[in-house]
DNA sequence: ACATCACTACGAATATATTCGTATAATTAC
DNA sequence: GTAATTATACGAATATATTCGTAGTGATGT
């Protein structure tokens, strides 16, 4: 039941920062973010996500550590099945090729997506 | 320097049923969506992504008519380039594969995408 | 004409997102 | 020990999103 909230841009932009250094003290985010946002900022933010359970606290010194509570890859996951949901008809394959449209990709991510491509091949006609 | 704005839930709800159904007055759009919104609700919003250059506004009769100012196609692609910018730093290459991975695509689709991408191939020998 | 109905405009209430200052407590430096 | 530093907690201001009621006005039916 628990509608799963999409995390909003703030709070993106903090889970960007702990999925590439790992768990963070508030200090930390908030330097790798620049000095656009107040220090307090982040930390109410944190406070926020935490009451939200998009992040863990580590509580237990001072200084409190805290870590994204889902992975990027799920995250992003949630993020895409919300927007297929939203403007797709709730169809990926459409959502899909308005990326492959929207930006370029690089020959490297095309090579990757044949790849998934034919290994889908390969499960159908196993069946 | 217009920077954009991504339409909102409810704004995007509206879009899609003037993307069906063609320009619209606010009771067929207040329709359309069931009983869920009060018809004032409806209208505001309207109102409101008029202003915001969403829809547009034929106000030539009492009854107005509101049409789409941007088609889905192009509004599909400004969400997907900004949901790779926001979570996938940018690359729709990386936010294709979530998608494949997070919903299955139909024989069809996949179909699709295997011909986009030859044909892409086939542009690159090319040059 | 008069009542009724349909439509837009507008204001206000509520919810959420975002920002940051101030207060207070723990730690550190001297 | 005292001052300076560093941390969290919390409240409040602002912005945006979303909801809908009420008022006013034009159109319609009898």
């Amino acid at each position: 039941m628990t509608a799963r909230r999409r995390p909003t841009d703030a709070e993106l932009a903090i889970l960007r920062v702990l999925w590439v250094q790992g768990p963070s003290t508030v200090r930390e985010v908030a330097e790798e973010m620049g000095r656009e946002s107040a220090y307090t900022t982040v930390l109410k933010l944190l406070q926020i996500m935490t009451d939200k359970g998009l992040v863990r606290r580590d509580a237990s010194a001072r200084t409190h550590v805290y870590r994204a509570a889902r992975s990027e890859r799920a995250t992003q996951r949630q993020l895409v099945r919300d927007l297929a949901d939203r403007a797709f008809g709730g169809s990926a394959g459409r959502l899909v090729m308005q990326a492959l449209a929207a930006k370029q990709a690089s020959p490297e991510e095309l090579a990757e997506i044949r790849a998934w491509l034919a290994e889908q091949e390969g499960k159908r006609e196993e069946a």
